[in-house]
DNA sequence: CTGAAAGCGCTTACAG
DNA sequence: CTGAAAGCGCTTACAG
């Protein structure tokens, strides 16, 4: 390969010469500097990356860590992924930073894939860890034990170690609910996960909708009108068109935690008599539906993924150059989106 | 940061000593071994990335580029990039090699943005290119230019000095609508993309189509029933609503080249008069779409995604290790799915 | 404005 | 079985 000790030898200098040249320093005369541009041209050079790391101890890269599998048909996850990524790129693009994707497994036995060696080995300057599940307690050790800096996209690690960037779902669903009273409905059921499953989004969510309602005085207990699934929405038609049957007042509103829920909500409504959005309406979350696909367009709540990824990586960026040691955190505000699904009562 | 020498001092042995436990070699007095693991084990040493590539000259890095924006609603080209990257990072883990995840930019100008810096840096040892446009000039010429291997996902270029995987689409396509003829249908439609949108996998399913088609001696010319679009079907179904009026027999099967057609497909069906499946049956490409949000469950033609990507992966470590320097190329073939939206005739 | 020296952390021969 | 020497490509003081 070409090294710079081979651009010197064709400019007639020394390769320390040529290393102030590459790094853009001022002291060299305009006509040397000339000669080993045209050298670095002629050659092809580009500045070995290993020996650059072994100085600096920069390496300019960064890991992205997340538990959500690349490979799924559960598309909310992984358009939710895909536009946090996208926002992440688009700072390490300003920044010539370079991102390395990895998967945290979602079981660690049998298994010798080590997720964490990039880290360990010094082959990434800091981590983006995407939430969904916590983050793994080797992780949080490995992360004290060596001084790298980490921030949070989507979930709030009480580790005063940890930056996280979130969006604000609890307000985000309170005011989803008054949304939905300011169009008329008064009893308003929830679409959330089991508790089994740890999502605290969607937790913040089934917090904001009860708050609402209490806050509101309605009549009945909101818990009541809490119906949980899981991520693939087993079994919910059938909860929904039996949780029609036993409720005294049927809802005229439904608020799904994520848009992913809304066919089998719909499906449940249907089979119990009761049609989207002439009787019911409903509101989701996340906004990644493609129009085209559903009969229905879906009001919804969009959360400003991009923004996030985007803010997550240069709070890395600042927290490796050592511009902020100290903690960060920064909550986005979620948009209403109303459509075709929320009708007034 | 605890380097081989801190373990060294630890263990009361030199730093050579530590180098040679680390790699496993089997020179080492077992005592000495278990000595120097403790100390390992003790300081939380691993061996730094930046050392080790300086003297391999190899990095256990390779970088997944592509054209396909992160940033996108098209579930179609989404959803295909996260197949193939989900095969691509298990034939990475499997070897303990890191993805570095770059993008092709869609327009060079005006950008600063250089998607081959860590290519021209040695800080990859390998690119796999996952297909959709065609190898851009500038990456081939530095491909030509830094002796390092690339493999290419989902186009087949012309150079000897790429290996590449891909589908074979003309046969899908091809076996598709002898399928859709052993359904009993006779006068078959096409569903493309305009010519100015480089898709070879898309054109070559146009091929298939019209050479089952002429091979069937069908007594209309092919071409006569092909209707072209683009990615997100802009027009798409006032193209259709109006050929059904030209037609002078109206196709009673349509072949969608993309699932993601398919909505506006039956919407232009619709706006004739026809429905689907009653009246016209649709087969597609891709099987992406989550059954739940479409009314009707689309036949459609599978590739086998992750299977590309690990195989693409597999090539360029080998490659990379030099056990393979000729050209490599391996074509898969497409799983037909028959589904509701393909009816008897 | 330019170059010789030392060193980043590691591995690869070479000596013993 | 173990260690001293040299070198991978680069940058950072230091000297001139």
């Amino acid at each position: 390969m070409v090294t710079q000790k081979d651009v010197a030898d064709l400019a007639g200098v020394s390769f320390i010469t040529v290393s102030r040249v590459v790094n853009g320093e001022t002291n060299v005369k305009e006509e040397t500097k000339k000669k080993v541009l045209a050298a670095i041209d002629k050659l092809g050079y580009a500045p070995n990356f290993a020996g650059q790391v072994l100085n600096s101890g920069k390496c300019n890269t960064i890991a992205i860590l997340t538990p959500i599998p690349l490979e799924q048909s559960q598309f909310t996850r992984l358009a939710y992924l895909m536009q946090v990524l996208a926002g992440i790129e688009e700072s390490c693009r300003n920044n010539n930073i370079d991102m390395i994707l990895g998967s945290v497994p979602e079981v660690m036995h049998n298994t010798s894939y080590d997720y964490l060696r990039p880290f360990r080995q010094k082959k990434v300057d800091g981590i983006i860890y995407i939430g969904l599940k916590k983050i793994p307690k080797e992780m949080m050790e490995e992360l004290k034990k060596r001084d790298r800096p980490c921030v949070v996209i989507g979930d709030r690690p009480r580790s005063s170690l940890l930056s996280w960037v979130d969006t604000d779902n609890f307000s985000a669903a309170y005011n989803t609910i008054q949304k939905i009273q300011e169009y008329g409905h008064k009893i308003i059921a929830f679409i959330g996960l089991e508790s089994t499953i740890y999502n605290e989004n969607i937790s913040e969510r089934e917090k904001g909708f009860i708050k609402a309602l209490q806050d509101a005085n309605v009549s009945y207990a909101p818990e009541d009108y809490i119906i949980r699934t899981d991520y693939d929405a087993n079994g919910l038609c059938e909860k929904i068109s039996d949780a029609v049957k036993k409720w005294h007042h049927a809802p005229s509103a439904i608020f799904c935690s994520m848009d992913s829920l809304v066919p089998e909500t719909v499906k449940g409504l249907a089979k119990a008599g009761l049609s989207v959005p002439d009787d019911v309406s409903i509101v989701g979350f996340d906004g990644f539906i493609n129009d085209s696909y559903y009969y229905l367009k879906i009001a919804t709540n969009v959360q400003p993924l991009k923004e996030m990824g985007k803010t997550a990586a240069e709070i890395l960026f600042n927290h490796i150059n050592n511009k902020v040691t100290k903690k960060q955190t920064e909550i986005f505000q979620v948009e209403f989106v109303p459509n075709d699904s929320l009708r007034k009562k």
